[in-house]
DNA sequence: TGTATACATGAACAAATGATCATACATTTG
DNA sequence: CAAATGTATGATCATTTGTTCATGTATACA
């Protein structure tokens, strides 16, 4: 009677469907990967450090990140002259690592 | 010296970047997330099934069924005048998954 | 063989996304 | 305060994505 979800079950409301949608959209492209990436290992990098590590022109990896801030991805506060970044959700690398894990990519 | 990968490293090649970007991509809709979904319970369900339970359209449905059934997503088979589509990559399931667990969606 | 059912496909269009360029803004340093 | 450095922003354009509509194709059944 008490519903019960096993493991192997899925039940979404339409809302959080669309939110998961919504932060599958923002994390799905090579770039934001990168970027997600470098900051799962880093803790918090500048936009010059990324961008010369990824080799991404600067104008281009601003408005990816200002939009992964924008969207909950990624937290910002500058020191300087610098703005550094850092993951916020942590849970878009496990998302990442379970895709990266799968034996046919 | 030996590159241990720790838990927390996140090492990807731009191949395989892409790779996962092109998943998440493809999972990156409501109504395909919904589609996952129904079939992380239900192991085959024919289009009309799936048009019934989730209310889209006919037409609409199908191009998002034979997307995902070109980028690997899903399979399909014929029983009569039926078309019963599966899960292929259930790892779609484990990616959603993660995501609806946290908690500030 | 014809008609109904189930699904796919292609054209057309709107809307969202990605990239580039020019420029603006903030901070430090001379 | 002027120049240099680091970053953001807005306009513009090309591409991709989502949707709809009309039509095509396959199977079943009378």
């Amino acid at each position: 009677m008490t519903p019960t979800t096993t493991s192997a079950d899925l039940n979404l409301t339409t809302e959080k469907m669309e939110k998961v949608a919504f932060i599958l959209k923002t994390t799905a492209h090579p770039t934001r990967i990168a970027i997600v990436q470098l900051l799962a290992n880093q803790e918090s990098l500048s936009v010059t450090d990324i961008s010369e590590k990824l080799g991404v022109e600067q104008s281009l990896l601003s408005h990816h990140l200002t939009g992964m801030k924008l969207k909950g991805i990624l937290n910002s506060s500058r020191d300087g002259k610098n703005i550094f970044y850092s993951l916020k959700m942590r849970e878009v690398v496990d998302v990442i690592q379970c895709l990266a894990g799968c034996t046919f990519l």
